[in-house]
DNA sequence: TTGAAAGCGCTAACAT
DNA sequence: ATGTTAGCGCTTTCAA
């Protein structure tokens, strides 16, 4: 027991066997007599004995720790995907290591690369971060070690991929507003880019953009730059509400019958969030003047005022989903198996109907 | 190089050097020659080389890796409050390594003791975790290595602590609600509790209590079982904000001059979201027929309908201060210094005063 | 069923 | 300014 903590030496001295005949009892592993086993975790147990996980990782070369890789902490979306992998690794008896790479796409490739400890300290890393887009670089980035991304959406991926259901998502959610009646519906994301630009898109907003727009177009509605805006996150959501709702206050003024704008879709609820707060800074109420419908499924949506509707993705699916692939490679790596091709997955979603898109009579 | 991997041997060997004065250069230590520095840098460069962790780790037995302990990550207030630690860490060139223990006091004891991390894989550690408040446990659980507590609440705090303006905060808010107009105030948290035992209560609700019961009675307003209501969470706050409702509606239908309730002061700002939405399913609105305001300061309040009004604590300073201590106490242990005395320390607030208590004309 | 030897990759301490 | 030695605490391998 050097400098007050007990190793296995001395565990292994306290109960009269081998420092490997400690190890083997400690782990649970066969072929350790009953009252062996006993003796050594006894000591253990009174020596108040940890395993230095340093060493033993040193030699195994094994952590049994997930890094997982996320844009942010602090926000609505991140939060609950973090938790619901957090949770996933440690129902599989690994340890989550999260990090943040704050939007940065170098912080996203150093937290691959540079990081000493990627790969030396990690089994394994799932990612989710913005500017990683191309397929080559992440492929290489990794050099073989396992790894998970989180809504790639490459069309032919070259990692193991499990995605959101972008465009399935946002055609529900405009479909949705279709039933309910909106006949001039705004889009709020990433801005306007023409359909014959998205065939091939590989981003999450260009997915969704694809969804949204072709819901409109099949119904015989308008999808171009007019009813495109930009609204990304709750700040710019309100500053597409105030700008919606100038174009309805004018519209009002010209007494023109149909209103410019009388549904939005919004490429996160987040930016609903916002959308809506804008919208009420020119006194106009969701869903009496505008309905407004978001995508991912916040917790937060069930206790707004408008409650909100929404695209709820499922979280914990994506969580088993990124899991299942990540331990199937560390095992592949462990016992030198054959390298299988990137496996895809989409998970599946719900639309929940709430006030914001409520029919209002009037 | 074994296994496919670059040692530190492999990059002594190329540059043509001992692995010690390798190991020198790398790490910038003064007494390498400039040329030969160069030369073992461009080694490294060009085999791709990557310190093992683990086994620096194993040999110099510090990390840099601090161990920030949470109750969830999804949560308005914990996310931003991460956020804030694991910035500031990084800031400070160390490794925050964050983990949830789900409001399982034993999940928390679990991190700072059995968890083998700990203390070997950690150089420090920061929590903020229910189920912790007594004095002892926790200066033993973690036998002397570098500990600070987030709103330990402590009187007698046995280890470095960070607490919020629980108290002052509470009363500001409550003070608001009286210079605007408001003289039933109901507050929404914790449920009741005497006067007489908040003389020293050690809980993070307890002295919002005492902080708020203390302003209702300096100015002569009740404070007693029929003003507190439970709800820490929006779930709660919503069934506390019918709970309101009901009784305003029944005043309402008796005629009653005075409304039993006008104000309301949320122990958190989730809640307060739920009480509004709350008051909103009984036709009540914020802050016309009555006045809510939060603590905490959760970025949403910016954006929800209406805005929050909110005591909005510095978490930044806050991550600041935890770091100021962690790592005092590291140098301190390196050093083998004189042990000091627990530190404390209370961040400071503002009062953000939004549409929720505004005062409205009727 | 148990133990002895060897070494994972690095760095503190001590030469040179 | 550079190199040598030793060993951190554990586990893999092989022998008993």
């Amino acid at each position: 027991m050097s400098n007050g903590k007990t190793t296995l030496r001395d565990v292994a001295a306290a109960a009269g066997v081998s420092p490997m005949t400690a190890s083997n009892a400690l782990h649970g592993k066969a072929g350790v007599k009953q009252s062996t086993r006993a003796k050594v975790l006894e000591a253990a147990e009174r020596l108040n004995y940890r395993i230095n996980l340093t060493a033993s990782m040193l030699k195994s070369g094994r952590s049994n720790i997930i890094h997982i890789i996320v844009n942010e902490f602090d926000s609505p979306f991140y939060s609950r995907l973090v938790q619901s992998l957090a949770n996933e690794t440690t129902a599989r008896r690994l340890t989550p290591f999260v990090e943040q790479t704050r939007y940065s796409p170098d912080a996203a490739k150093q937290a691959l690369t540079t990081n000493p400890f990627s790969g030396q300290l990690f089994d394994g890393e799932i990612i989710h971060a913005s500017g990683l887009g191309t397929n080559l670089p992440l492929a290489k980035m990794n050099a073989g070690r396992p790894l998970v991304l989180i809504d790639g959406c490459e069309e032919n991926p070259s990692v193991d991929t499990v995605n959101f259901p972008n465009e399935e998502g946002a055609r529900a959610a405009v479909q949705h507003l279709i039933e309910r009646g909106c006949r001039r519906i705004a889009i709020v994301g990433g801005g306007y880019t023409p359909r014959v630009k998205l065939a091939h898109v590989e981003t999450s907003y260009g997915l969704r953009l694809r969804g949204a727009s072709g819901a409109l177009l099949d119904a015989g509605l308008p999808y171009d730059g007019s009813v495109t805006f930009n609204g990304y996150n709750s700040k710019e959501g309100m500053k597409a509400g105030h700008e919606i709702g100038d174009l309805i206050i004018a519209s009002y003024r010209h007494q023109i019958d149909e209103p410019p704008i009388d549904g939005v879709f919004c490429a996160n609820d987040y930016s609903a969030f916002g959308v809506i707060r804008g919208l009420a800074d020119h006194g106009l109420r969701v869903p009496d003047d505008v309905k407004v419908i978001g995508i991912d499924g916040t917790s937060f949506g069930a206790y707004s005022t408008p409650t909100l509707s929404t695209i709820q993705v499922d979280l914990d699916q994506l969580a088993q989903f990124a899991l299942d692939m990540i331990t199937r490679r560390i095992e592949e790596r462990m016992h030198g198996g054959t390298t299988v091709a990137p496996t895809r997955a989409t998970i599946g979603y719900q639309l929940v109907a709430r006030e914001s898109t409520e029919i209002v009579r009037r």
